[in-house]
This record gives C-alpha cells, structure tokens and sequence, in this order.
DNA sequence: TCACCTAGTAACATGGAAGTAACTAAAGTT
DNA sequence: AACTTTAGTTACTTCCATGTTACTAGGTGA
C-alpha cells in the first residue's frame, strides 16, 4: 500500500514535469517556466521586486537609495522589464520638477509570493548547498593532488 | 474587521521581505534566495533538473538526447555546478567504456518541487504577462510615432 | 548667472556565459 | 591498422548583461 503511494506520488510528479517541458520547437520561445524564471536570471529584478513588496510605492530614487549598489542605468533598464511584464506599474506625474511613482501590479504581487515560498525553501536548504559546496572543494583539491 | 487581517497579511509580508533581502554586507555573498535563483540564471539548469527528475537515472548522452540543443560543452558544465551545490549526484563505474549515471539527490528532488509549484503559478499567470507585453509594444510603436 | 533637482537616455567598455570544433583515453570490433 | 564508443577536456570565438560616464529638460533657489 504504502509503495503504490509513493509510486502514485512519483507518477504525479512525471506529469507535472513533462507538462513544463515544452516540445522541441516551443523550447526557444514560450516555455511558461522559462519565461518566468528568465526574470530573476538578471542581477536587479528580484530586489527590485521586494523593494516594491515591502512599500507600496516608491519614486525613482527611492528605489535607488534602497537597492544597494544598483546604477541608474540597470534601474530604469529593470523596471522596464518589469512593466514590460505587466509586474509593475508606473505613474508619471507632470510636474516640475519630475515625478514618477513605481508600484507592484496585482500579477507582481502574486508573483511576490511565489518568491517568498522559494524564499523560505532557499533558507531551509541553504546550509546543506553550502556544506555540499565545501566537500566538493576538497574533493577537488584531492583530484589535484593526485 | 476585515481591514485588519488585510493589514496583518501585509505586515506578515513585509517581516518575510525583511529577512530575504540582506543587510547590504551580506548582498554580494550569501543571501540564499539570490544564490538559489543563480541556479537557474543559465541556459541549462532547469532542463537539466527537470529531465532528470523524470527518469530517475541518467547517462551522460541520455541526458543529452532528452535536453533539446544543449551542447557536450554546456552539459558537462552544469552537471559540474548542479553537483557542487548537491543537488545532483554522480556515479561512475570505471568500466569500458566508461559510464557514468546521473541522478537527482533528495535535496535536488526538493528544488524540482519548488520549481514545479514555480511552473504552476507560470502557467496560470502566462497569458496575462503575454497581453502585457502586447500592450507594452502597442504603446511603444504609439510613442514612436509623435 | 550658476549650480541643483528629478528621472532618465546615449555611447561606450568589459567580463562572463554560451557556443563550436577539435582532441583524448582505453578497449573492443572489423 | 583503422574505426567505434563513452564521457568528457581544451582552446577559441561570439554575444549579451552589466557597468561607467556624460548628457538632457525645465524649473528652483542663492
């Protein structure tokens, strides 16, 4: 009983898998995960998206001041991405000097929290990764030695 | 009533985005959430995952028959790395010619589950970050117009 | 008159990821 | 003697994300 289980559980999992996985031709240009996964693979979009998740809202160089060390450049290049999306919304005022408000969609918002579920998995897990990491630098250094 | 279990969700939210985004010391070199996500920066990483999460065990050129496009080059590389960080497993028996299975560690089957509940939220979501973009160039071919 | 403010854009430099192609070991087959 | 197989490695090139610097408009305050 408990091996048809976990063999029905496996089996589920086979299907969920080979739904993600696209067909031959869909691989380059829509595999949903892929699209999605293709946001964070850049080095600003996950904190701009947690910066936004914690404020509401937030002006241009608010945004700046509370990422660390992101130019102004990889900003406004990030958030275009993000509006691209629909994940992120902004609202120009036309006043003088300029204002422009940027904020989470309801889309970047779920999307948020999908980021925190992975969020607490990545903190629950991230020792053994580390001490996986350091065993497979001695092992290294033992290959080298030989 | 209502309103105040809005405001607790979102505080909840807010303490959750606090611990993922690190002090700014800690931005560059540990932050689990960045370097769980680096995972899956690249090309590869997924397929990889994805495929063998499907068959259990994998020889090097099974693997490379299933992963549509990947180069030897390429696949070597992120075997290496998914390695490093424990979530694959490699076995080799010195026979010849040689062979060498790949499999899923637990820790590696753990990330596939995320992963899947990540592809969930993808595929729900797609077709409204599709519409997005459509309207976010419809936009842009107005605004080069003026 | 001059510097300053916001929210950017344009031009260019750079490093690392990805790709391509050739090469390897060691034994078995023809 | 030459060819095949497996699981790679090495060397080289190409490309794109990232980063740096300078520049913009249009008004404000000294």
């Amino acid at each position: 009983m408990e091996v048809t289980k976990v063999e029905n559980q496996r089996l589920a999992i086979q299907k969920k898998i080979d739904k993600v996985l696209c067909s031959k031709e869909e691989i380059e240009s829509c595999c949903p995960i892929k699209d999605i996964l293709a946001r964070f693979g850049d080095k600003w979009s996950i904190y701009t998206i947690l910066t936004l998740g914690k404020e509401e809202k937030l002006r241009f160089n608010e945004l700046k001041n509370q990422i660390n060390g992101v130019s102004q450049r990889m900003l406004t290049v990030t958030l275009r991405s993000l509006e691209e999306d629909g994940l992120v919304s902004r609202q120009v005022y036309p006043e003088i000097p300029p204002r422009v408000e940027y904020s989470l969609t309801p889309l970047g918002q779920g999307l948020l929290l999908q980021l925190l579920q992975l969020a607490d998995w990545a903190k629950l897990n991230i020792d053994q990764i580390l001490e996986a990491r350091e065993r497979y630098a001695k092992k290294e250094k033992q290959a080298q030695l030989t």
